[in-house]
DNA sequence: TTCAACCTGTTATACTATAACAAAATAAAA
DNA sequence: TTTTATTTTGTTATAGTATAACAGGTTGAA
């Protein structure tokens, strides 16, 4: 595979992959856990693509290799990789992005560019304990949180008022 | 129709359908829009349910009452109303709800009950503002924010708590 | 009244996700 | 090592969510 840079922050993505693969490898060891074939493909699969990745496009992918090609086996994947906090879950895409935090527990905060579709993650104490206090003074007792903003990215920003 | 008490809150709500539907048919008069039957009755619907409605609930509800019953009828109602800021789409749960404040432009923050799956809207400019400078620091534009937390409510709280 | 714009009807189809049960693989216990 | 229990995968079917495309009707303005 060649070398890819990420068109937003120009690193290496190939190392962002082999890394986040290499976490996974570990933290599925420590829990006892199962990084099967298919599972490890699919993760790989989801960071390979710059954007989030449907569940179907996903499949897709999968049947080229061989992978058997029914949705509940994609699903399945999906499903433990979630559970394993290993990727997230774009709810307003329908979509599913390597989780950049594998290594410690975390909720996943997107910026997403209307144009582009690329996805940024990003993790803040301020706006997470904003949220918790929030919550609280309803009694409510917070247990996820799915934050997704959308907009336009520095690029799309800067070719859109080049036109 | 009988007076209901929402759950949660324990206000009176037909009082907020009434008063969501005023506000409807005055903002579309505004803007020059047109509340036709179906949507002025999908808003309704919508209003009357105490959690987010689906669409196809949604689809049902109509169909009972003699309107068309295909799907593209209530995705161009909801369509309409979310344009017009009188509803929010929570995202994580494939549903609709009335916006409480459709008078003002304002971004949708929700509460999110696992147990009862009732939904609360909350709107914090602390967190709006945190967020915009989040993104701003990225360079990035902000258009839309999509925010919705679960966990537990006060009242399955204390459900929980009393087995 | 004629036109243009907008809204609705209708059929078909695409996309997203899960249920249910059978078969195979793996890990742990005997 | 054989047996047993558990987990994972295969397979078929179906449920749930959303839109495309085009025809027909309504509304309001010129």
């Amino acid at each position: 595979m060649s070398e890819e840079h990420h068109p937003h922050t120009g690193h290496n993505h190939n190392d962002c992959i082999e890394s986040a693969l290499e976490t996974a490898e570990q933290l599925c060891a420590e829990q006892g856990q199962r990084l099967t074939k298919v599972r490890r493909r699919a993760l790989e699969l989801i960071w390979e693509s710059h954007r989030p990745l449907g569940a179907y496009q996903l499949l897709a992918k999968l049947a080229e290799e061989g992978f058997n090609s029914a949705p509940p086996t994609v699903y399945r994947a999906l499903d433990f990789l979630l559970a394993a906090g290993l990727i997230h879950k774009v709810e307003s895409m329908n979509a599913f992005l390597g989780c950049v935090h594998a290594d410690k527990a975390h909720k996943g905060y997107f910026l997403i560019c209307d144009e582009c579709h690329n996805v940024m993650e990003f993790d803040y104490q301020d706006i997470h304990a904003s949220l918790i206090a929030r919550a609280a003074e309803q009694d409510f007792e917070l247990r996820s949180e799915t934050i997704e903003l959308t907009g336009l990215c520095s690029a799309c920003k800067k070719a859109g008022a080049s036109l």
